[in-house]
DNA sequence: TCTGGGGTCCTACAGCCA
DNA sequence: TCTGTGGCTGTAGGACCC
């Protein structure tokens, strides 16, 4: 050591943005007359087919429609709501406009998913409330909608803080605020703790994130496996030196399609799973990407699911080739009940 | 009674090879 | 030559996120 201090690095200043109950906001938006009526978003927009709710308004939320329930169920709930299907193109433009506006405040964009983003604020030279009020702003001027908005030391902290106040909010934390705001909550808002983490945690008598701090290390270790439990350790604590991403490339692409009546015929499951090895090759080509490993996967009606992979000698993006390791895949599996979906997925990607 | 689609990452295990 | 070991790769499944 050379008794040289080390640099002193400012503390980093993390923004979440997250889009108020986008689709349907969207939805609501080029709709006027759609003001003040229970939106559900989903599938084909039929509650009588197959499919789950990808967003539901305030008003819909009001009746216990949630994200994920199937739209049946939803409209059990709220019959009286619009049902609406999922129009990607039209939510991926205004996705388009509000990420671009946020490039202006800070170069250093994580896009996270078609309603989110992080920012790097850290050397805006602007005070968080004051830098929260010109994003939202912004946002609304570009498209109209509100989000809601948490700034925090590391995107774990600015992710929980965002949720807090929805719709239309804005949650500052700081380092202080972790035993206060943070030990508090329900283990499912940390993120990373979905259902089965969260059952599994209950039987350990954990319900709040205060109490999975209060859990040793190895403890967590034991029960999560090395890398799961530290994570747990250290997000309970607030903590997360992870650096924004600004820049991904996908690992794999995938298609898979849910037929509206559980099939038996392996004419049909043949044909489905050729048209989405084509669609996915024509994804590759148009990315220029080429690919190795061709999964198929199948769901049977009793919802177990199965996959299959083959890894092929070189790289590809041809369709004949992937179709083929694609119908070698499904040749594996035993089809001696009814198939809910077919699915296939590229992946091994060389540019 | 239901349970989409498109992703990522992790774990466990098996086979191969040095 | 035989056996054990550890790393690497491929495979399968599961959990989670939006």
């Amino acid at each position: 050591m050379d008794g040289t201090p080390f640099p002193e690095f400012p503390r980093r200043r993390i923004l979440h943005v997250d889009m108020d109950a986008f689709f349907a906001a969207v939805e609501e938006r080029r709709r006027p007359g759609l003001a003040g009526n229970p939106v559900v978003i989903g599938g084909r927009g039929d509650p009588g087919q197959r499919g789950v709710v990808s967003t539901a308004n305030y008003e819909a939320r009001k009746y216990g429609v949630r994200s994920g329930m199937p739209l049946r169920t939803a409209h059990r709930l709220c019959p009286q709501a619009v049902f609406l299907p999922v129009d990607h193109q039209a939510y991926a433009a205004v996705s388009l406009r509000f990420k671009s506006f946020l490039r202006t405040v800070s170069p250093i964009m994580e896009d996270v998913g078609i309603d989110e983003a992080y920012l790097d604020i850290t050397g805006c030279d602007v005070p968080d409330r004051q830098i929260a009020a010109r994003i939202k702003d912004g946002i609304r001027e570009q498209t109209g909608l509100t989000c809601s908005i948490g700034i925090a030391p590391n995107r774990l902290l600015a992710k929980v803080a965002s949720d807090l106040e929805k719709p239309d909010g804005v949650t500052v934390f700081g380092e202080g605020d972790v035993e206060t705001r943070l030990w508090p909550l329900r283990i499912r808002k940390l993120y990373g703790v979905g259902p089965k983490t969260e059952a599994c945690l209950q039987g350990m008598g954990i319900e709040t994130i205060g109490q999975i701090a209060a859990f040793p290390l190895d403890g967590l270790q034991r029960a999560f496996g090395r890398s799961y439990g530290l994570y747990l350790y250290e997000a309970s604590r607030g903590v997360d030196e992870s650096p924004l991403m600004t820049h991904w490339e996908p690992k794999s692409v995938s298609r898979e399609t849910t037929f509206q009546e559980d099939v038996g015929n392996w004419q049909l499951i043949a044909g489905t799973l050729a048209g989405l090895v084509r669609e996915v090759s024509d994804e590759l080509r148009e990315d220029s990407h080429r690919a190795k490993t061709v999964t198929v996967k199948i769901r049977f009606m009793d919802f177990r699911t199965v996959t299959r992979a083959k890894t092929l000698a070189g790289f590809t993006d041809s369709e004949e080739e992937i179709r083929r390791a694609a119908f070698a895949c499904l040749k594996r599996i035993d089809l001696d009940r009814k198939v809910r979906l077919v699915g296939v997925r590229i992946s091994h990607f060389q540019k």
